[in-house]
DNA sequence: ATAGACTTGTTGAGCTTTCAATCATCGGCG
DNA sequence: CGCCGATGATTGAAAGCTCAACAAGTCTAT
């Protein structure tokens, strides 16, 4: 049997879609005009940026950024194309591979950061209130805990 | 000068990123997985459903779904050739296109709903407190006034 | 040691989305 | 009327994602 939802619920569902769509499609097409390259390649550099050495395993890599190894593996293709990031053999398993960000890659990064992040604070955080910014922490939190528990944020 | 992101806002952004994202997959692929269709054409569906005579004009239907015409136009494409949605010529503007949604689409869609409702209400509404679900609307509302200003959200 | 199960990463095909180009029609203005 | 910029919709190619299949390496238990 459904439960269905009630007109309240209804219409805080569809804000809720359409503003974090909006966000996103903003986001992603300011990234795309500004620095070349969709908003998942932008997080790949990112995480890679931030691991030590500036390495991750392909599959750490594919957890950090909520991606299936099979579209890691597309992208790092592309990204090795475009001189961002290399592949090394991992030393201790000889199945794996490692993703090592470039120093190209991390000046594309430096300068791709900016704008972005300045698209962030624009259109989330000047929109928002500092107690609405809390409480869209906590809500955030709420949703990860449920769909992947036991996950390291950073 | 870039306003960088304090650590506290850093964890704020990451957090509704990786949840809308991972709330966004998991609906998307139980919609694929059990109605055999992306969530994008299940919104497609829904928006004609509710329109008179289920029948929209192909640049509202765009609008209303968030998509830009030329998706619209591909989705629509695909829609037909499943026998969901059939287009009609508008008859006060011969540019005009009328996508209407026939009896089968109907039915695929009440089928689809059901399912897609319960993941709503699982993954999202039993996860917040009634507060919760308010305060996201109204965070939701005020960055939609931003991103989309004047967008009828009915 | 080794068979069987699991893990890592890649590949190719098919599907959706994007972007730019195109065509037809509409509406206003001289 | 007849021109012309704006609007409605489609198209094809390129890019990205998904899914299933696969090869290679590791782990466990006997």
């Amino acid at each position: 049997m459904t439960r269905w939802l009630d007109e309240e619920e209804q219409r805080t569902w569809r804000a809720f879609l359409h503003a974090s769509r909006a966000l996103w499609d903003r986001l992603d097409r300011e990234l795309q005009r500004d620095a070349g390259m969709p908003h998942a390649y932008y997080e790949i550099l990112v995480r890679l940026s931030e691991a030590p050495q500036r390495m991750l395993r392909m599959s750490d890599l594919a957890e950090a950024t909520l991606s299936s190894r099979s579209r890691l593996s597309h992208a790092v293709a592309r990204l090795e194309e475009y001189g961002w990031v290399r592949r090394e053999d991992c030393p201790t398993d000889r199945r794996g591979q490692l993703a090592v960000l470039t120093d190209q890659g991390f000046q594309v990064l430096a300068e791709a950061a900016h704008g972005h992040v300045e698209g962030v604070r624009t259109h989330l955080f000047d929109q928002l209130t500092p107690e609405q910014a809390a409480q869209l922490r906590q809500i955030s939190e709420a949703m990860l805990d449920h769909l992947d528990p036991g996950r390291a944020l950073y």
